[in-house]
RNA sequence: GGGAGCAUAGCUCAGCUGGUUUAGAGCAUCUGCCUUACAAGCAGAGGGUCCGCGGUUCGAACCCGUGUGCUCCCA
């Protein structure tokens, strides 16, 4: 068969992931292996993937595919989620587009279009997640809005507010005016701005019982004229003399003329603005605080929409921040608008609408949180659920955890879990799984349903479980032998939305924790280290990069640039690496599969390459495996890639390559197979998909590698890879000194070696003489006339070449390396000669200190003689 | 305002318990090679004030303090 000159990988990609499928080795049922379970992240179910979803699931398929291969019953577990904010407002996109207004939709109608919506898109995730490769169970696909999942999430909250832990109430929430929907603490992104503090004159009361102070007025200053209409009370610190002469004073609240009592209390910062504070406890929550404990009225003055609503009696109907300027407009007509000054201040953005929120006093629907996060926080800080990297996240998981506050789950929407809570006539509250549960409880017959839907997040929370069903159906099967789960792989960014919860939510339901590691990986950037977002339009298409580098590629690229836990600034040239790196183990099964038919019983000279590459293959092997151990993937990557690229290519192959069209032994044809077949073995959780082919290439095969299961490394004897390490240095070395001397590639050397040892170059100059195209290698006790000379560890090499030498570079180089060992020597001699090094040292260290020193002498020694030969 | 983290080659980062050869890798750069597996390649090379300052120690990239710069989280 023609191989072809460059690995190309679509075919080659498309075929191995319909036969891996059609063996169904991605399928798992429980059995007598130990499980290794993963559950994905669900993504959005109307997005698609973006590099950082391809950073996390590369990581997952590796971790999943190296325990498939290591005796484990892997089973991950793929799906999505379905997004309430995002996804609906997709929807009233669309419908907007055709025309259609979802103000003038039935739910029913409207949730009939959102599915269709879903089932148009919601499947162009999976197709990504196959394109790179995922060894996901595609029988367990789940979605959290499926019949099951949709039942186990009711059933949660039905429990929960059993337990007095889910509970209605009026609070200050942020809300989304755009979206006209309550958001949760963590849907709120803080942004500074550029902003005017306005400072508004108050007029005092004029009291017929006691005469008119001076001044007749107060002055405040406030960010926010357009919620003057909302203030029910002025407040001021107890402590600030220049206000003590307003005690039991009223002021007139502008624009509405409003009287409102002056307050006191230490709330108030003295040193901001004018030391005094209006109080609007309907739009901002340390107002609705001071509301609560001095028994204000609470006037609130927006519409849902953002707009002024009629309690404001001015501006109604106008937008809030055209009111502000109406406000503003008209303070300055009255003279009551003192002066306006610049001001920096930060403002909440809702994650996804992008409008300003605004706090808004409202009934919602709240989880408390207190009590689930003390066994959550537990886990973590007993080391049960053990988070990677650990020293970065654990800081901020315990820090929320034990400041964490009740979580708002009620959402203004329709596509969602809709809240199972009926309402009767007059108003009385009935919390049921379905409505025959609630008319059970209630005396009325005319009961209607809550409108709003639940937080994603209240959904996903239970994702470990449900998508064993075990929830829906606890106990079953599939849950007591997959959970808890084996490590969870996400993004920094959801450590407060998903995991703490999804621990609160085990611990809670399965009295146990749903995974034991977590690995967190970075955000993925762009060049310039900016986040990669859908807004900015700096995020590559997933498809396009795989259509042209290759999913392994792709992999390998996302990987290699992705220490754990740290931002990776994502750029194109790692993806060609990958490629790059295919095309080399390409290359190499061209040049092996060429000696496939020459093999015959030719004497052999390869026994220390083999011996040597096979160390190095156990080396490395059980390198790998600790790395994995410690999820250090990216270190783990590179150490198999430069055992591929360096070890295996660049020398062991090229030492026991026979010259052209020359027959190979078949000792050493067979050794090089297998160790080949034992390199794509170690890559194929990072790189499947070549290594598959790869593999059965070198030969027929009756099994695959994908469910290959690994063997023990072997052991190491280290003073043959020291050898190793040693002959790699002198063929350097000699090298450098040809390319040095300007002695051409072609230009055939005779080389002399003098050395104490001379047995150790017996097994290795072969190799030595074929690596630097030397015709001749002999021992010499003494130094040789008129060759370039050179010194490596305690041995001298003469060159003896045709062309005329340069012993000015030699001399030099020579110089150089000398000062070099000189200093080496004096910084080693300093230590052994200060007294209480020697005193407090430990005698290992010392002892190698004085094998420095030995070898340091030596080589100076060496160096000298060679100087003095010239 | 409170907290966390980071700063090592042009770039991205390793460097684990302070001593292992007066700091390593990949990419980029430079030099020479189209050498019958690979120019998406081969062979070789250069490149460092380990952010500044102070301290602990026989010994500091590593520990402590401090300053500067950047990033993130929370209010």
């Amino acid at each position: 068969m023609e191989l072809s000159k460059n690995y190309i990988p679509t075919e080659t990609e498309a075929k191995w992931y319909a036969h891996w499928m059609s063996k169904g080795y991605f399928k798992s049922t429980p059995n007598q292996q130990p499980a290794f379970t993963v559950v994905i992240p669900p993504p959005n179910v109307t997005g698609v993937l973006h590099m950082g979803h391809t950073l996390n699931e590369t990581v997952q398929d590796i971790l999943v595919r190296k325990a498939r291969m290591s005796g484990f019953n892997a089973c991950w577990v793929p799906g999505s989620d379905h997004a309430s904010i995002a996804t609906e407002s997709k929807v009233v996109q669309m419908l907007k587009e055709k025309g259609i207004d979802k103000n003038t939709l039935s739910r029913e109608k409207f949730l009939e279009y959102a599915f269709e919506w879903k089932e148009k898109y919601g499947n162009i995730i999976y197709g990504q997640i196959k394109k790179l490769g995922c060894s996901v169970d595609w029988d367990r696909v789940t979605f959290t809005m499926d019949d099951h999942y949709y039942k186990a999430v009711i059933k949660v909250f039905v429990d929960l507010y059993k337990k007095g832990l889910v509970y209605r109430g009026a609070r200050m929430i942020n809300w989304d005016p755009a979206a006209k929907t309550a958001l949760s603490d963590e849907e709120v992104e803080y942004k500074e701005l550029q902003g005017k503090l306005y400072y508004v004159k108050y007029m005092l009361v004029n009291d017929p019982a006691s005469p008119i102070p001076h001044p007749d007025h107060i002055v405040i200053a406030t960010q926010r004229p357009e919620t003057i209409m909302g203030d029910t009370a002025v407040c001021v610190n107890p402590k600030d003399e220049r206000y003590t002469f307003l005690k039991g004073k009223q002021v007139i609240v502008p624009l509405v003329n409003r009287k409102v009592d002056i307050i006191f209390d230490e709330y108030v910062d003295k040193e901001f603005g004018t030391g005094a504070l209006k109080v609007t406890p309907a739009h901002d929550i340390n107002d609705y605080n001071l509301g609560l404990k001095y028994n204000l009225p609470i006037i609130d003055t927006l519409n849902e929409d953002g707009t002024i609503s009629a309690a404001a009696q001015v501006f109604v109907g106008l937008d809030r921040f055209v009111a502000r300027k109406k406000a503003v407009e008209q303070l300055k007509a009255e003279g009551l608008l003192v002066k306006e000054e610049e001001y920096t201040t930060r403002i909440g953005l809702s994650q996804r609408s992008n409008a300003i929120v605004e706090p808004r006093i409202s009934t919602q629907w709240f989880v408390k949180m207190k009590e689930m996060a003390e066994p959550a926080l537990k886990a973590v800080l007993d080391g049960d659920v053990k988070i990677h990297p650990g020293e970065k996240f654990l800081a901020t998981y315990k820090y929320w955890m034990e400041n964490v506050r009740d979580w708002c789950i009620s959402r203004q929407l329709w596509w969602g879990q809709q809240i199972p809570a009926w309402y009767d006539k007059e108003g009385n509250l009935f919390v049921a799984e379905n409505k025959e549960g609630a008319l059970k409880l209630s005396k009325s017959a005319d009961l209607v349903q809550d409108e709003d839907v639940l937080d994603t997040w209240f959904s996903s929370w239970i994702w470990p479980m449900e998508v064993f069903h075990g929830i829906s159906k606890p106990g079953n099967e599939d849950i007591n032998y997959y959970y808890p789960g084996s490590v969870l792989v996400t993004g920094q960014d959801i450590i407060f939305f998903w995991v703490a919860r999804m621990v609160m939510a085990g611990m809670e339901y399965m009295h146990e924790k749903p995974f034991s590691d977590v690995y967190f990986t970075g955000m993925v950037r762009d060049k310039q280290g900016r986040k990669m977002s859908k807004s900015l339009g700096n995020s590559p298409d997933l498809l396009e990069l795989i259509e042209k580098y290759g999913a392994d590629a792709v992999r390998f690229g996302i990987l290699i640039s992705s220490p754990a836990g740290n931002d990776l600034l994502f750029d194109e040239s790692a993806l060609e690496q990958g490629r790059n790196f295919n095309n080399k183990l390409w290359n190499a099964l061209k040049l092996v599969k060429g000696w496939e038919n020459r093999t015959g019983n030719v004497p052999s000279n390869n026994q220390f390459a083999i011996d040597w590459f096979e160390n190095r293959l156990n080396e490395v092997g059980m390198e790998v495996d600790g790395l994995l151990k410690q999820f250090r993937l990216s270190e783990a990557l590179k150490n198999i890639y430069s055992l591929i690229w360096d070890d295996f290519c660049s020398w062991y192959l090229e030492w026991v390559k026979p010259g052209f069209e020359q027959p190979i032994d078949e000792v050493t044809y067979l050794k090089t197979i297998s160790f080949f077949e034992k390199l794509v073995h170690l890559l194929h959780p990072f790189m499947p998909f070549i290594t598959e082919e790869i593999y059965h290439l070198l030969g027929e095969k009756t099994d695959d590698l994908c469910v290959k299961q690994y063997s023990v490394a072997g052991k190491i004897n280290s003073s043959i890879l020291s050898e190793g390490q040693l002959l790699k240095q002198v063929i350097t070395a000699i090298r450098d000194a040809r390319n040095k001397n300007q002695i051409k590639p072609k230009e055939e050397i005779i080389l002399h070696l003098q050395s104490n040892a001379p047995k150790v170059y017996e097994a290795i100059n072969h190799i030595l003489a074929k690596q630097v195209n030397a015709k001749q290698i002999n021992i010499t006790k003494e130094p040789v006339a008129n060759t370039i000379v050179l010194a490596v560890e305690k041995d001298k090499f003469y060159i003896e070449a045709e062309k005329q030498l340069n012993t000015g570079i030699l001399k030099d180089d020579l110089l150089k390396d000398l000062e070099h060992q000189k200093g080496f020597l004096q910084s080693v001699q300093k230590k052994l000669s200060n007294e209480r090094f020697v005193q407090n040292a430990k005698p290992e260290v010392i002892a190698l200190e004085k094998k420095k020193q030995a070898d340091a002498e030596a080589r100076i020694k060496t160096i000298e003689e060679s100087l003095a030969s010239l």
